[in-house]
DNA sequence: GCTATATCTAAACGTATGTTTTAAACGGTG
DNA sequence: CACCGTTTAAAACATACGTTTAGATATAGC
């Protein structure tokens, strides 16, 4: 049997939409099954029905999406560094830390797709507790290990543990912006503006590539 | 009548104490009152008689130090101005992020007072639903004004935006190094330690340091 | 049309939640 | 000792929670 029709339009997705939003917005706690589905305006049980469990809900709003991210920034990566070979020379951390950051911050300012509450959904799933979600933390973790050889590259006085660091480092720098955009006008007085994804995009490059550069000189 | 005296110890601490760990550890819906006052050997009931309600009871933990660690900047910053007016030079800005970030770095290390517990809670206080929170944010970033003008007089190039931006970023990897230093052997393969409060505060500044030249050449 | 499968609905279950109520125990003061 | 404000204790309250159940409805294949 092929994947069966759905007559009133698809009840799952809507699921899946209106979860990723509330979960965005709230914590695990906070977010009542009950919340859920009288947004969704789908029953009760369809929560149990589709998904097991509330928590099967939650991990799969995760995996809906977890592939995508990791794709386009291994994608840029595999662009940037056709594009240095053409030009006869060494990839940028710029272009290494633009691969890392663009996905996710102009998702953040997506507003036709899902993608802005998927991002923050994520950002809240790196504080649930641990267990279940630990697995988050690691494909995350595994694709950074495809930038660190580069990062080495580049920056040649770093040891692995000032590199792991620094990735650190530029996650927090993300994850904050990710977590509080949405408030940085008021938290400033009004002397930040949220601008272009690319402009935030480049004020996190700016930063955090200087930042690598901060540890050469430490102990 | 003078403050009355509790014949079996401060049940009244020893809530506020439990508190600040199970908020530090989980988010605010995810703490049952019951869990807090069973683990703190209290009846059901004293949360509400002390506090009034549970929110009554997150507020306090979170005013029970609220001062402190602001103080403890302000202190820093003195100290360094102090000293470079008596050294004949400017503060320079490692000093200044030093004043931000000392405070709450060595905070997190500390074992024998609750305040490991304490900054933890306040890292996911900013991630609480707004309203009841947002004063928590206020307080903090109306501590960072008075660390404004400095920042400007020792990076000229930088306009307000710039710097609040920088400010903001670095609370990012401040935040971001808060919730998740006991996770940080594990995603780095091991290869970050977790090392001393020294050393992690001046990764930190250091890092931050140089990340904040990086809107120099931005735009 | 009939059957099998998938989807949706309504109601109920058992438990956990924050809060309130009631009364007992306590310590100082007259 | 008797009084009184304060603190602890136990029980109950009403509601909200995640989950389960049983039955209705709809779709596709034969």
């Amino acid at each position: 049997m092929k994947p069966k029709k759905n007559i009133r339009g698809d009840a799952k997705e809507r699921i899946l939409d209106v979860s990723e939003k509330l979960f965005a917005e709230g914590s695990y706690a906070s977010v009542s099954v009950r919340t859920v589905t009288t947004e969704a305006k789908v029953n009760l049980s369809a929560v149990n029905y589709y998904f097991g469990s509330k928590q099967g809900l939650f991990q799969a709003v995760y995996v809906r999406r977890a592939k995508q991210m990791n794709h386009e920034r291994l994608c840029l990566l595999a662009k940037a560094e056709e594009q240095s070979r053409a030009e006869g020379r060494d990839v940028t951390l710029k272009e290494i830390l633009g691969a890392i950051l663009t996905p996710p911050i102009f998702w953040l300012y997506d507003q036709e797709k899902g993608l802005s509450g998927y991002i923050r959904f994520l950002a809240r799933a790196y504080l649930e507790e641990a267990s279940d979600m630990n697995h988050v933390l690691r494909q995350e973790v595994d694709v950074f290990d495809r930038f660190v050889p580069y990062l080495q590259k580049i920056n040649p006085g770093l040891s692995e543990e000032d590199i792991y660091w620094d990735i650190h480092f530029t996650m927090g720098t993300m994850h904050h912006t990710i977590n509080h955009l949405d408030r940085i006008s008021l938290l400033s007085h009004k002397a930040c503006k949220v601008g272009t994804r690319e402009q935030t995009r480049d004020r996190l490059v700016n930063f955090c590539a200087e930042g690598f550069a901060g540890q050469e000189n430490a102990g």
